[in-house]
DNA sequence: ACCTGAACACCGTTCAAGT
DNA sequence: ACCTGAACACCGTTCAAGT
């Protein structure tokens, strides 16, 4: 065991700010955003709370890597639409999709985007020409939004049962969100390809 | 001084609930929502923050009151435009309005309609036809998230002027939000006036 | 009806010190 | 480089008891 043993006595297991941001995601899936908390995150990893300011900024810094990572694959692949209509309508599924795909996923972008922590997907995948930055407003915001509605709906049903509302309205139990996302979403779409470049709109009081 | 005594002597004052949310809304605005602890408000109130119990089940519940305090202008005006595009977009304009009339307006809001605590002054304006929820949803997610982040933008050039980015592209320094904010709103009328009832739009894996 | 006092079970963050 | 130990300055909420 010299001093430049290429495999030196194992120490106690150290953590990368990676692995940090895997069992924060793990926890958030586990128990949500209101009982993610620096301590039980600790907890998690075997380690002091004070721990984890080595490897991140702050809870914010935290949940903003955490955002990424939900992020990372809402980007325009090989085949997809190459008009700015079609591209943006693309986005904003593949958008809804990896927000469902982590518990109270759309509550910790929505704030991770307002803070200006995490790079808006749909932003960077458009380009930034003045067209596309609008377009790319527009869905980011209605699907983040909505999608938020739609976890915290889910949640409050699963927790209590606390009557369905109006739900027998519904034709389809599990299509009716998935049909309303879209139709606005193609709202959206139709203001896109009716727009095209100028957009006259009167202010309304 | 009877028992029945229409000016019984006068009691230590009372609160009522309304004045409970009016000095949230008043904390709200002066110390913002990160601040705003049912502590510091019981402080300002010269009341335990234990009493803030009798008044309101949660500070959840709290929060979702003063939601609905900064909502409550936001409806349709004798001399609004009647057809569904035009109502949109005035509602639209005015929800922008009441949510920047408060700090951290945007935010409260968010969560308070995600969690259906609120109702959705946009919707219950517009009506509960099939379109008009759409339209409806489209335009308050689009209205709440780009005035969340429009807040967050504000508040962080306030504090530190941690270089003001790429402001410099922007030509008028205070009109551009309202721009960018009028055309996105603008994208959704036009998509409401284009699809008129029947909405087709391609699934993008 | 409206509020106090005291407690319960927590938070995020900092910082000297250890290895 | 990575982490411990201990503290600071807070939280939301509950509940018996007071007036």
């Amino acid at each position: 065991m010299s001093p430049r043993d290429p495999n030196p006595p194992t120490r106690a297991p150290r953590r990368t700010k990676d692995d940090v941001v895997d069992a924060a995601l793990r926890l958030l899936d586990g128990v949500g955003l209101p009982d993610l908390s620096m301590r039980r995150l600790a907890d998690g990893l075997g380690v002091q709370p004070s721990a984890l300011y080595w490897h991140v900024a702050s809870k914010q810094e935290l949940l903003a890597a955490v955002s990424g990572r939900i992020l990372a694959p809402v980007v325009l692949r090989p085949g997809d639409p190459a008009d700015l209509a079609g591209a943006a309508v693309t986005l904003g599924h593949r958008l809804h999709d990896r927000l469902l795909a982590h518990r109270d996923g759309a509550e910790v972008v929505s704030s991770s985007l307002a803070l200006g922590l995490a790079p808006s997907p749909v932003h960077d995948a458009l380009g930034d020409s003045a067209a596309a930055r609008v377009i790319a407003d527009a869905v980011t915001h209605y699907v983040v939004g909505f999608t938020f509605h739609e976890q915290q709906r889910r949640s409050a049903d699963a927790w209590g049962a606390a009557a369905p509302a109006v739900s027998l309205t519904a034709a389809s139990v599990e299509g009716t969100d998935d049909d309303g996302f879209a139709a606005a979403l193609g709202l959206i779409a139709a203001g896109i390809a009716r727009s095209a470049d100028g957009v006259a709109v009167a202010r309304g009081a």
